[in-house]
DNA sequence: CCTGGTACCTACTCGCGAGTAAGACTACTC
DNA sequence: GAGTAGTCTTACTCGCGAGTAGGTACCAGG
């Protein structure tokens, strides 16, 4: 709502967030090709030169962005799980957190998933690294969990899958927001853990019971 | 390897055709944004003035381009699967077909997910609208072979589910070219059908003993 | 050999957006 | 109140790429 003069003079670091806070929600919007740095610099309302004195290049700027929504959201699902639990209730903490980020993180779901997985940048490095974190956890998991030898591969592969499940059922969850997250996670965890086998006759996966 | 020179006089059907694959060629490649009319016309053989007066725009040729794979794809998928067979069947051969198309199509699929789902311009229609038919597809399937009622948000959102799961697959795939495109099918098959509960405790799922 | 129509080309225009030069305004320090 | 360090701006340059104007080669049929 700002429509001309000179911004207030603030500290670097303040800047520097409300800067970032405005790429992430442009780049959410419009992609990283499409978004420009002079929208970028309006939404922050400052002025060009401002960005490039702070966060560098256009792609140093996205990289940076990337950066940081990916840790935010993988130290909110890192919080969410207990290691030591049974691995159901870990893959159900961390499909609770994971909706839950993105429920409330909506822009920053965009920038990750759908803008940065694009381009083969020198950012797309952070996202694929962000990626490959998801899926090693997941893989983990899994391998720990299982008592049948399976591959390295094979983890590897039914994890990506299942990211992949995570993240379009994410997406499908943008266009059906009247949905709680819990609903949406627990459809997926039964999906993944009870299977299509077991859901069609009946079957259903819940919670151990509380305490 | 063509330099210079006056192209030879094609029909317009065969040049037509030509430009068509290089456009998937060079999309596939450097995504939409990045991609030059320029470069297409070159790799086409031919110069830019004859692409806009064959394909028009560059937003034209990008959604021509994914109608026609997206066609290709689906007619694939369609022809796999028998409709009147168990739904574990048909769901088996819709993915057998699904990674064989994969496989053997990379710059098709290139086209479809990575570089058709993240730009919002008007050829998004396109691709929404296959990925659409392919979730209603599994959506029908999981609904006319569930036993227990399942409400239509509900079997559409793990429809959307198991399609991403598919297509993140698809693209681990890519990166691990050596797998055959049986086993990456039979491996989410397995996944959504039996689920990790059963994974884990050393049951799997195989298809029906042949004959 | 002319007349048209279709394939095809070179050589432009023109806007958009990344990045910058050069300086102006504010605030703190001694 | 003069120096200086850090914040912030206006007003450019400049290349890239979409789209076009205005032709040239080639092949009919008359």
């Amino acid at each position: 709502m700002r429509t001309e003069g000179r911004a207030k003079r603030l500290p670097r670091a303040v800047r520097e967030r409300q800067i970032m806070d405005a790429a992430v929600d442009v780049f959410s919007r419009l992609g990283f090709h499409s978004a420009s740095m002079d929208e970028i610099s309006e939404v922050a309302g400052i002025s060009k030169p401002m960005l490039y004195a702070y966060l560098g290049s256009k792609e140093e700027l996205f990289a940076t962005c990337i950066r940081r929504e990916a840790t935010r959201m993988m130290e909110a699902i890192a919080t969410g799980v207990e290691p030591d639990q049974e691995p159901d209730v870990q893959l159900w903490s961390g499909l609770r957190a994971f909706f839950g980020f993105v429920g409330e993180n909506r822009a920053s779901w965009q920038v990750l998933h759908r803008q940065a997985s694009t381009q083969g940048g020198p950012f797309a490095v952070e996202l694929t690294d962000m990626r490959g974190r998801a899926v090693s956890l997941v893989a983990a998991l899994l391998t720990q969990s299982t008592k049948a030898p399976a591959t390295k591969l094979e983890a590897e592969s039914l994890a990506a899958a299942l990211v992949g499940a995570g993240e379009s059922l994410a997406d499908w969850w943008l266009d059906h927001p009247e949905e709680p997250a819990g609903v949406v996670a627990a459809r997926l965890m039964n999906l993944v853990w009870m299977g299509f086998g077991d859901l069609v006759d009946g079957n259903v996966w819940h919670p151990p019971s509380r305490r």
